[in-house]
DNA sequence: TTTCGTTATATTTTTATTAGAATAACTATA
DNA sequence: TATAGTTATTCTAATAAAAATATAACGAAA
């Protein structure tokens, strides 16, 4: 019956994935991808995120296997080991992600405060 | 090199969930107190839905406490066994859920064709 | 030609999620 | 009072997802 204090407030979360028969981008790729973008390395990347390598690469594979293009452009050997750089159309496709995205977050957020702010007045569980 | 034929086009899919500290609603729970009105029963929503009854019986759980209110008013015994409903929160919660989801996915699919149709122009991996 | 740090890839191990089983409680009716 | 079919709850087993591991290849520079 106690009411519990500081519990967090109910609040929305929008995610927007691409999927042919499967999915293949989404928030995952995505900020992966502004990651390799950073470093120009899958393998610093991935670990900045907290992901696995094998992990990484296996999302963008199949990302670029679904999209039909190459996210990356990727050299391997030499005396830094290689590396990876986004192509244009990942640059592209990722700039109009976070567009997108951004829009419809903004979007949902008036929403969720136009029909939804009446929940935190409501009472009482058990 | 071959062309693949008959792949599914690319599309985007929108998730809109509600948290607090943990996720506690999304698609699942309002299909499942979609089927629940319909049938009266969690055991037969969740088997319609190919969920199992303990999941269904948890996600519900985890939703009222965190959403501080009650999803269903259930009785047990009787001839028929029991049953639940739906209570008017629910209702409420539920329609303002799919109004505002229908909205938010209007948007998204004209913004993806805004921003994206260029991507199935696009050639060639490998 | 050896070294280094990466990409590339497959395989194995670990972890998290989900289903399933088991059990108790409930109550209108036969 | 025995039955039936549900809710409610916990525990275990199966499955899926992710991480970890292992190897090979690469090529610039020492």
């Amino acid at each position: 019956m106690a009411e519990n204090k500081d519990k967090a407030k109910l609040h929305p979360k929008l995610t927007l994935q691409f999927f042919t028969d499967e999915k293949c981008f989404g928030p995952g790729v995505a900020i992966l991808l502004e990651k390799i973008k950073e470093n120009n390395s899958i393998r610093k990347a991935s670990f900045d995120i907290g992901m696995s390598y094998s992990k990484a690469w296996t999302i963008i594979k199949r990302a670029e296997k679904n999209l039909g293009f190459k996210l990356l452009s990727s050299k391997t050997g030499g005396v830094d080991g290689g590396g990876a750089t986004l192509t244009e159309n990942a640059e592209r496709l990722l700039n109009s992600y976070r567009q997108c995205e951004q829009e419809l977050l903004k979007y949902c957020d008036s929403k969720f405060a136009e029909n939804f702010s009446w929940i935190d007045n409501i009472s009482v569980l058990e």
